[in-house]
DNA sequence: TGCCATTGTCACGCAAATGTCATAGTTTGA
DNA sequence: TCAAACTATGACATTTGCGTGACAATGGCA
C-alpha cells in the first residue's frame, strides 16, 4: 500500500533551529538531518523571523533565551500573524523551570524540551508535534477556488452550492485535494482511495474519474469548470491541478 | 542494457578521500575499491578543492584535522559555491569528541565517522548518504534555462507555459536532461529510453528526436529555441547541450 | 418487500501515440 | 563535382490508451 497523504509526517519536513549558540545549532542540525528532516538555522530572533517568512518551515525549534528579543517575544509575534500562526513551535529551555514551561505553553507553544536533551528525545518530540498538527489539518476544510470539501460535515460545495456525488467520488476528490499537482498512476489511486487489498478492473478507475468530473461539472452557473482540474496524463495516470494542462 | 540514469547509486560512484596521512588514504582507498567505488585522494585542503572542481566526485570523505586549512574550512567553502554545494560530505574525526562533532557537522555535513572506524561501517555510511542524496535528486525538477521537467507532476514547461508531447518524447527529454553534454549513439538511446529488449528500426530514433524538437519549438514567444539544444552529431548520435554546436 | 443509490464491469468508439517507410535534404571525402 | 553516407521529414497503418454509455449486482432504507 502506498501512502501519499499526511505530508508533514513525511521526511520532507523542514525544521528551523533558532539558537544563539553555534554549537547547539550544529548539533541539533546534524541530529535532524540524520533523522530525515531538512534543517535551517538562525542565530537571533530577527533572522529567524525573516527565515520563517521566506522558507516557511514546518516547525520551529526556538531557544528560550535569545539575545535582543527573547524567544518568547518571537513566539508571540509569530502567533499574531496569520501567515505564521499555524507553524508549530517547540521551545528549548535551559533549565527545567516550571515557570518557563507555563509561560511558554500559554503563548501557544506546542511543546518544550529542556537542555540538555538527547537527540532521540528531541526527534521524538518533533515527530509527535508534527503528527498532532497533521491530524488537525486532516479535519480542516480543503478548498480550491470556490470548491470546498468539508471532511467534518462530509459535504462538497461549489460557490456555496452543494455538489452531489457518491462516497467513492468523495474520497477520490479528497485524495486529489490533499495531493495536488502530482500525477498518480491508477495503481496508486487504487491503493490510496480503495485500499490495498482489492482488485479492480483497469477501466474502473476511469469510470469513477468520469463520475467525479460529471459531478464537478453539474453545478449550474459556476464561473469555472472544476472538472478541468481533474486532468488526464496519458500513459501516467491522473493529476489534480489548478494549472491548465 | 545500458544504464545512464541514477548515477550515484551505481557502483560507479567516485569518492574523494581527503586526509594528510598517507596510511589512512591508502587504507580507505583499498576499502572503497573493494566495495566497488572509484576513489581519488588529496593530502590537503587546497588539492582537495582543485580535485573536486576537476573530477566532480560523488562524495567527499573529509578529515577533520587538516594542515593549513582545516577540514571544516573546506566544507564551508564547498557549501558556499553552487557548483559544489550539493556534493555530500562525510567527516572523519580523529576522536570521538562531542565538541568536534558539534562544531564540524554544522556546515551542512551529511554524516561523520569517528576514527578508528571499521571498513564495513564506513562503506555503510557512504551508501546511506548516497542513497539519501539520490532519492532527493530523483524527484527534483530538472531545469535548463526556462525549460523545466518536473517528474512529480509529470509536466514540462517553457517559461511556465506547458509543453505538450508524447510519453516517449517525455522520457527522451528526461534522459537528455539527466545526461547533458554527452553524445549518445542511437543504440544507447534505445537502451536507455525504450529498454533493452525491443527492436527498433534505425530511423525510428530520428523520428522521435524530430517530434521532441517540434514539441520544444511549439511554444509561442519563447526567448530561446529549445529545439536547438537537441543536437545532431553526425556519425555518432545525438547530444543535449546548452552550448551552441 | 420493493425502491433506489451506488458500485464494479464490460464493450465499443475515438483520438493520441507509435513505428515504419519512402523521399528529400545535407555533409563528407575522393 | 560527384557519389556515398548519413540525417530530416512527411505520410501512413497500426497499436495503445482513454472516455463513455449501458447494465447487472449489491446493499441500505422506507
Amino acid at each position: 500500500m502506498v501512502l501519499a497523504e499526511g505530508l508533514s509526517t513525511m521526511s520532507e519536513s523542514t525544521i528551523l533551529i533558532v539558537d544563539d549558540e553555534a554549537a547547539i545549532r550544529d548539533m541539533v542540525s546534524i541530529t535532524l538531518n540524520l533523522a530525515g528532516f531538512n534543517s535551517i538555522s538562525a542565530a537571533n530572533a530577527h533572522d529567524a523571523h525573516v527565515s520563517i517568512i521566506d522558507k516557511k518551515p514546518d516547525l520551529v525549534l526556538l531557544d528560550w533565551m535569545l539575545p535582543g528579543g527573547s524567544g518568547i517575544e518571537l513566539a508571540r509575534r509569530l502567533r499574531r500573524d496569520d501567515l505564521t500562526a499555524n507553524i508549530p513551535i517547540i521551545m528549548l529551555t535551559a533549565k527545567s523551570s516550571e515557570d518557563n514551561k507555563v509561560q511558554g505553553l500559554s503563548e501557544g507553544v506546542d511543546d518544550y524540551v529542556t537542555k540538555p536533551f538527547s537527540p532521540r528525545e528531541l526527534v521524538a518530540r518533533i515527530k509527535t508535534v508534527l503528527r498532532r498538527i497533521d491530524d488537525k489539518q486532516k479535519n480542516k476544510a480543503l478548498q480550491v477556488f470556490d470548491l470546498q470539501l468539508d471532511p467534518t460535515s462530509h459535504r462538497i460545495t461549489i460557490e456555496d452550492k452543494p455538489v452531489d456525488m457518491g462516497p467513492t467520488e468523495f474520497r477520490l476528490l479528497k485524495f486529489f485535494l490533499m495531493n495536488q499537482e502530482k500525477v498518480f498512476s491508477r495503481d496508486h489511486i487504487q491503493d490510496s482511495v480503495w485500499g490495498g487489498n482489492v482488485y479492480l478492473e483497469e477501466r474502473t478507475i476511469d469510470v469513477h474519474i468520469r463520475r467525479l468530473r460529471k459531478a464537478l461539472s453539474s453545478v449550474e452557473g459556476a464561473t469555472i469548470d472544476y472538472a478541468r482540474l481533474v486532468q488526464t496524463v496519458r500513459g501516467a495516470g491522473y493529476r489534480f491541478s489548478v494549472r491548465p494542462s
